[in-house]
Parts: C-alpha cells; sequence; structure tokens
DNA sequence: GCGATCGGTTGAAACGTTTCAACCTCCACC
DNA sequence: GGTGGAGGTTGAAACGTTTCAACCGATCGC
C-alpha cells in the first residue's frame, strides 16, 4: 500500500484519521519495514563499510566504533570486513561489499599498494581513508601530519642525547604505517643522522604503533635491558592502555575518536551529496611524553 | 536473464559454449550481482549481525573478529551494532538490524535484563549468545563454568592467605559480568566466607574482567598501595595484554577465539537448518597465576 | 458557478534477482 | 514411429518496497 508508505517517511499529507489506523495496524501486526526492500528500489542501503586490517589493534578499533556511532545516528549501518593484513582478503571483501551495494567505505588502514578503492571509486562508490594519504584525488583522507610528528619525536629522543635510533616494524603491511619508518628516516636526516637497524646497537626504538611499542618493551624486558634506562621506546597512537602506569609509554597521540567521527561525517555528506568525499583534512597529533624515554646511557 | 542465474550458482545445467559467453560479458561489463535483490528474492540475506557492547574491549573485539572470519568463509557479511551499554541503544539496534533482515544475531555480551534476545526469536531469528547463560531454550550459548572458575580463583586466593575478597564491578551492565559477583560470593561462602565491600580493607580483588583490572591497579598504584605486595588482583578474560610482563596479571583464561568461532558456526549451521540454534556449550577456562597475585600480607 | 488548486488516496510500474513452468530439440527405447 | 526423458533455454511471476500518475471531492478566487 501505497499510503503505508507515505504515513512512515512523511512523504506525502495523509489524514490523521487513516495515519491512526496504519499505525494500530502495524502495531497489532507487529510489521517491520523490510529495509532490503526499500533499498532495491531506492538504489541506496543506507549501509557504510568498513575495512579493517585487525580489529585488534585499539586504534582500528576505536576508528571503527565511531564510525559505527555516527553512521547509526543517521540510521546508517555498518559492514565489518576483515582483512587479516591480506591482499587477497581485502579484495574479496570489497567484491563482497560491492556485491552489497555498500553506500560508501571507509578504510581505517589499506594493505601495501593496494588499488583497491579506486577499484571502489571507478564504481562511484566513495571512500574515506584513515591515518594515511591516498594518490587518487577522489578519495578522500583524514590522516596526520607523520613528518611533523616524528620530528617532535626525533626532537625529543636527541634533547636527550640519543644518536642511535631505530624503526621497529610490524610484520604487517599497512601503508599507513609504511609512510613512517621513511617519515622517522627524513627526520634523522635533517639532523645528519641516519637510522640504525634494530639490531645493531640502539638507544632508542620509534615503532609503528603502540602495540608494536609494547611488545618490543616486554621483549626487551625478558633479555634483561630496562626501559628506559638502557634504552628508550615511543610509540605512536596512544591508545589507553599506553597511559596506564606500568607501561607508561611515550608516544604520539592520534585523536582517533575525532578521525572516526570526521572519517564517517565526510563519507556520510559525501552520499547526500551524491558525489565522492573528496577531502583532505590533516589532524593535529601531540608528542606525549612519558616513562619510556629518558636520557641516552653514558657509553652506551 | 534467467541463464545467467543459472551459469552463478550452478543451479540448472547450461551448456559450455552459453556459459563462456556469459562469462566474458559479465567480465567486459563489470557486472556485479546485486546481492539486495537477491536477498530480496531469497528471503535471506547472508548477514550475521554482531550486537556489542563495547568494542573497546578485546575480549567483545576478538569474539567479532572471529565471528566475522567464520562468517566471511560461508559468504556471509556481519553487520556490527554498538550498544554502549545503553538498554535504550540496544533495542534501537536489534530493531535495525531486524528490519534489516539479518539471517541470524550473536551478542557477545546483553544489557542487564534484556528481553531482546526472545523479541529475535520470535521472529524466527536465531541468536546466539556468548559468555553468559541465557533463559529462552531457543537461545543458543556458548559459556564458561563461571562458578567453576571462581572456585579456583578463590581456591588460589585462600591458598595465599586471602581473607578479605572484594568484588571490583565496571560501570557497564552486561548481564555477563553481573553473574560473576554472585559465582565468587557462592564459592566464598563454601569456605564460610563474605564477599567484603571494595573500600573496606579487602587484601584481594576479584574484577569483572582484565581491563577492569588493569585499571584498578594503575590506581591503587597511583594511590600508593603495592601490587601483588599490599594488595592482590585477579582479571578474567586474559586478554593478550595481561601477559604482559609489566602488567603480569593472574586471570581467568577464557578462549575467546574459540568461544567467536563455535557461536558462529552454531548460528551458522542453524541458519542453513532453517531453525533456532538451541544448543548449550560450556568451554573450560583456566586460571593463569602471575604476578599481580601474591601472599596476604602479615598483619594486612 | 467554473476552472484551478489542494488535501488525500490509490493503482501500477519498477528495482534486480530467483524459480517455476513451459517449451524445444534430440536421443533412446520398445 | 510414437513415447518419455534428458539437456538446454526462456518467459513470467514473485519478493516488498517507492514513486509516479491518476483520481476524487472539496475549497477557493474571480
Amino acid at each position: 500500500m501505497a499510503t503505508v508508505s507515505n504515513v512512515l517517511h512523511r512523504t506525502a499529507p495523509v489524514s490523521e484519521e487513516t495515519r491512526r489506523r496504519v499505525l494500530e495496524a502495524i502495531e497489532e501486526l507487529g510489521y517491520r519495514q523490510n529495509e532490503v526492500a526499500r533499498s532495491l528500489k531506492r538504489r541506496a542501503t543506507r549501509t557504510l563499510g568498513v575495512v579493517i586490517p585487525d580489529a585488534l589493534n585499539p586504534f582500528h578499533a576505536t576508528v571503527a566504533l565511531q564510525v559505527e556511532r555516527r553512521a547509526h545516528r543517521d540510521g546508517f549501518a555498518v559492514l565489518l570486513a576483515e582483512t587479516e593484513n591480506d591482499p587477497a582478503t581485502e579484495s574479496a571483501q570489497v567484491r563482497a561489499l560491492v556485491g552489497r551495494r555498500v553506500d560508501g567505505v571507509i578504510f581505517p588502514a589499506v594493505t601495501a599498494g593496494s588499488t583497491i578503492p579506486s577499484e571502489l571509486l571507478d564504481r562511484g562508490v566513495p571512500v574515506v581513508v584513515v591515518s594515511f594519504e591516498g594518490r587518487d584525488p577522489r578519495l578522500g583522507t583524514v590522516h596526520v601530519d607523520e613528518p611533523a610528528a616524528m620530528e617532535a619525536v626525533v626532537d625529543h629522543l636527541t634533547g636527550l642525547g640519543h644518536q642511535r635510533i631505530a624503526f621497529a616494524h610490524s610484520g604487517a603491511h599497512e601503508e599507513s604505517v609504511d609512510s613512517r619508518p621513511a617519515a622517522l628516516a627524513e627526520a634523522l636526516a635533517r639532523r645528519g643522522l641516519l637510522p640504525v637497524p634494530v639490531k645493531d646497537g640502539a638507544t632508542a626504538f620509534c615503532c609503528t604503533n603502540d602495540v608494536i611499542a609494547m611488545a618490543l618493551i616486554d621483549r626487551l624486558e625478558c633479555d634483561g635491558v630496562c626501559v628506559p634506562a638502557d634504552v628508550s621506546v615511543v610509540g605512536f597512537d596512544d591508545i589507553p592502555m599506553a597511559a596506564h602506569r606500568r607501561i607508561d609509554l611515550t608516544t604520539v597521540h592520534q585523536p582517533a575518536e575525532e578521525m572516526g567521527q570526521l572519517a564517517a561525517e565526510m563519507l556520510l555528506s559525501a552520499i547526500a551529496a551524491g558525489g565522492h568525499a573528496a577531502r583532505r583534512v590533516i589532524v593535529p597529533t601531540q608528542l606525549v611524553v612519558r616513562g619510556s624515554t629518558g636520557p641516552v646511557r653514558r657509553g652506551g
């Protein structure tokens, strides 16, 4: 019945009497709109895809969470797709999202060298990527100024006397984190320094993210190396655990909540406007100095 | 065209020649099946809902992750719904899932006293809940033996000489965690003990989960109370961080991965069979003794 | 008092699939 | 040589909405 569509969406005036009767019937029958029929007709699913490499990383989880909240407020649902940091899985997941006709997609991170976003963009699906800079101009991006962040990190470390600084990778191939070693190297170069290999007597480690940093601290201390007495460690993200007294990790704060919300907002307004989210937003980071960094050890 | 449906789903024989031509055309046009039309016709969406109170809790995140992986293997997608531990939001989210006609729903936890699952069950949607025991017989459940776990905890603590044991709640109203204080009280009662209020000179704390336990340790140590020298703390879940040397949390291990996979499997097979997932599975826990518990302090 | 407008209601087409029945051709069988 | 399938193809109905156009009666401006 056309009338019930009208009462549900206020798309045309309907008399008070009819409205009441319709609502009554709905209540009585336990009727629930069939969103899939609606989606088919409207050619819009009010669904966002979130393609996440690893939901266990609190930074990614936070972004996903915020996206979900923001989306929910606008009546959008969120389809969660895990890639396990594997390009083949990522590709399969994106294909599945296309098949399900999501209205937009957010990538909190992307496997290295991925061409996935343009595949979506070509199909007219707006895409926002978080925490790295995409190349496609149709891409919306929310990211931080990594060179500036690394500059601050190096500033802090050299101020403590460190000269032998290494970058600690994760094994995963996320494009986002892959730009960090380069940013570090540049910041070092500006002071005439070179990054040292991990196993080569570094006195300080820059890590790809906080999870890696904590794992590193754990491993170092298992080997009897003290942090920060023997070596300093700095993370990236500032996940809640980093502030714990026992961890007390010096790290680069990324405003994960804001980034997630912002990404969702960009995507939703692009969808509403029927175009791409071609905007680049850079959010500020802040170096949070805690107890995992300290002055370089004499003769270290 | 009916034929292309046949070539895509092998639902009827089709000649090699036609098959080739169809696949060629699909490739050429970049055709992607419209899953929403398919869902409408089939009256099945191949979509699972995961209703999660708080994606930042690693236990929940892990369960959700495993469900996603398992579901993906069977061509199912996962709709993520966050409840923020708020019954109203939970209810809204469930309504949204019903509207989207998910084929099944998993609750890694539920707000206290929720009647949501039966609302779904009445509509014929199979539901599996994780980590607590539901009352509705149509509900599938995957949970641990909390009384036994608490028994082990109390055993451990009393073995160390603790008599004044308190339970540390989270503020959240998850039904799952709400059964733990009772389980603790029972285990204590069996030894003629009563739980003591938190602020009343307890020498050991049982926490609702590891996140709370870590926060508690943090707060205690800010106040100059040493763990485990002054008080002992035990968690629940055994999230990865609990094993970190600097945290070193004694806790009850729940096999989160297995629980997530199991829940997904139960749900998927119920969907395939067209019925409810009316099975109850209890998975074993294990007390992992680490450094956050120690002998009670003389005169403590 | 007549056409235009407005509030309200309704039938029907369309969205992109699946599936059923119909059909067509060819072959084997008795 | 008709009968009965099997292999293969196709038209059309259905899934549950939205939306457009049509319609109907009443009010309004002139």
